[in-house]
DNA sequence: GGTAAAGTGGACCCGCTAGTCCTAAAAAGG
DNA sequence: CCTTTTTAGGACTAGCGGGTCCACTTTACC
């Protein structure tokens, strides 16, 4: 049944996942029904079933997926050219703009704190996005290393996990209590201590 | 109905509480019901009704207060006496011996991530906690800084922020990989160029 | 333009769960 | 002791939400 989609029906499925989404990110997992998603999108019981067979698991999966997207292409280009520091403060500023700018309706933290919580799969989806992340951190840090911009001795795995918990954690007290500053902190306490590691001379 | 609660009243009070954080620690929030909270406690359906008169909303409640106090007493005597380079590293390895530990049954992620989206009531414990928490990590960096061992001019503030950060991230970073790299290394970095700044580097 | 497959609509079912209610046992308290 | 309050037990209910089913319409393709 699956990859004969027809361009309706391959429409309709995907404004399923965005409608289903949307309403999770909105109203969170915990409250959201089959039936909010399906009144949201204009759809009905049925086309549910038929475009996610196994149900109510196989897509949140692909909301997962859907947000996993998102998280990362939001923040680029400037996240895949951390080749300068100007480019560094670009991708810091874009960060804080996107998250602030969600407030509580985070695709990271819906993804990582509650599609990841339910499945096996959505887990993996979780784990391959932080993994990736993490992998473009470090490639920028390694470009800064080889540029001499910073320290040479500098571990870049260490400094990239430290920077992404840093993140993760930012956008999570963003949550909490309302305010970026945890976000920014943590940002600009790394670039901070980057800059002083490197060569003094400018 | 209340304050007029005999010993054993109190202890069965206490054990559904102690019982429905177990539970939630162990398999989430989403799937625990008041009756696996019944059968665990060895209580009956009308007493969860009698000492929580709310319902679930109550009892969730006063799980979140329980939870939150088990996080920052886990962490002391260490986090209230971040008054040397040891103290700090006893500190340090207390915190990452306790999450290493805890492994995906962790209470302050239960409280943060799942708790803490349901209720407002839930959501101020949630606050509370985290100011507490930056607040004794600030007293100990001013303690630092007074005592000569790091920058004079240091932001004790903005340091806060960040090693709070630093922390909520590793700790979701956890829950996400399995590993505890992502944790140890926002503590380290941090407490590293802590030391970089302070008197005996120059 | 006919037919088979894909797409759509919505009524229905069944299990589960929060919450209610009534009764009984055990403490307190005089 | 005997009464009142607190504590305990468990059957019952109402509503909701995921999932099934079947009838009908549209689209693709020869």
């Amino acid at each position: 049944m699956t990859g004969t989609l027809t361009r309706k029906g391959a429409a309709t499925r995907q404004r399923i996942i965005e409608g289903a989404a949307a309403e999770i990110r909105e109203r969170g997992i915990a409250v959201t029904t089959l039936d909010d998603v399906r009144a949201r999108t204009g759809t009905s019981k049925s086309q549910l079933f038929h475009y996610f067979p196994e149900g109510k698991e196989e897509l949140l999966l692909a909301v997962a997926q859907f947000e996993a997207d998102r998280v990362l292409t939001d923040q680029q280009p400037f996240l895949g050219d951390l080749t300068s520091w100007p480019a560094w403060y670009a991708w810091r500023d874009a960060v804080v703009a996107r998250y602030l700018e969600q407030g509580q309706h985070c695709p990271l933290n819906v993804l990582v704190s509650q599609l990841g919580r339910s499945t096996p799969g959505a887990q993996a989806v979780v784990r391959a996005l932080m993994q990736q992340w993490e992998s473009e951190i470090n490639r920028g840090l390694r470009h800064m290393r080889d540029a001499g911009e910073v320290d040479p001795d500098l571990d870049t795995d260490r400094t990239a996990s430290a920077l992404l918990a840093g993140i993760q954690g930012g956008v999570l007290m963003m949550l909490s209590t309302g305010r970026i500053t945890h976000l920014e902190a943590a940002l600009d306490l790394t670039i901070e201590n980057l800059r002083k590691g490197g060569r003094t001379s400018r």
